[in-house]
DNA sequence: TACATAACGTTATATTATAACAATATACGA
DNA sequence: TCGTATATTGTTATAATATAACGTTATGTA
């Protein structure tokens, strides 16, 4: 069978919801504003939620047990993502840096190890906060 | 006040265990664990972690949430830390890099946000389970 | 149709982490 | 050495995050 090409129904829902939020959501609540569309237990969220982080149309942010829908058009690089995050408002915004991502992926350190899979998360204070 | 010289009675005694492992451990396995020397309560192992945390004596393995004792003496960059984890057998090995860390400590996006720190964690198969 | 695989629904439970409050201990300048 | 601010401790309860286990239903493909 091929890579999955649409998306079920729960996972939709979910996908949906958490597109339209522009930023990263907790599962939690997710599974309360989804409840009206039916979905009832938690399971049923972290299960779409595996999903579609499996196939990087969501992203996991890791220091934060939250989840963001991918905005590089592009990203067929979901075990590749880069992070910034405001430790002040929370802001979290994806990195598209093409550099970033050539260095990391080609990234070989003394053990020899060679990886299939990133995760970075930067940590600051945006402009916003910066100023204030 | 300047930054602590010394460690309180249950921050030895968890940045001992933590020292011991070799491996990142979770926090109710480490309160497990000292139980027999005093510590009774998550919360008192949950505070000693934060503060060696805090003070880079300790890493958290964010997408494990599990704590590994820093391998870097000269890892007074407890902000700008890299891991490699092996999916095989979840073995973790702090990276030290200074062509790395240079990178990205040095790293600027489009957005100007200066960073103060950092997070990065690889994922693949160490070479015992690359030949399984 | 038949079979394999993926998704679903549901209940219960495991795991990770913090709130809130009161008491002690420690550092350090006056 | 006294006063005071800060850090640490102890304790109970509870919040927040995530998975186990089971049986059923839908979907893709030969
Ligand atoms: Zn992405
Ligand atoms: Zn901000
Ligand atoms: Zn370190
Ligand atoms: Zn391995």
């Amino acid at each position: 069978m091929q890579k999955q090409q649409h998306l079920s129904k729960n996972q939709k829902i979910v996908l949906d919801h958490v597109e339209k939020a522009n930023q990263p959501l907790k599962a939690y609540s997710i599974l309360y504003n989804v409840q009206k569309k039916g979905l009832k237990a938690p399971l049923q969220v972290y299960r779409a939620l595996d999903k579609l982080v499996e196939i990087g149309k969501i992203h996991k942010i890791e220091s934060r047990n939250a989840f963001v829908a991918c905005k590089n058009s592009n990203c067929v690089v979901s075990n590749a993502t880069a992070f910034s995050i405001c430790e002040g408002c929370e802001k979290v915004t994806e990195i598209n840096n093409s550099k970033l991502s050539k260095y990391l992926g080609n990234f070989e350190d003394s053990s020899g190890m060679k990886y299939s899979k990133y995760n970075l998360e930067f940590f600051g204070l945006c402009k916003k906060c910066k100023n204030k």
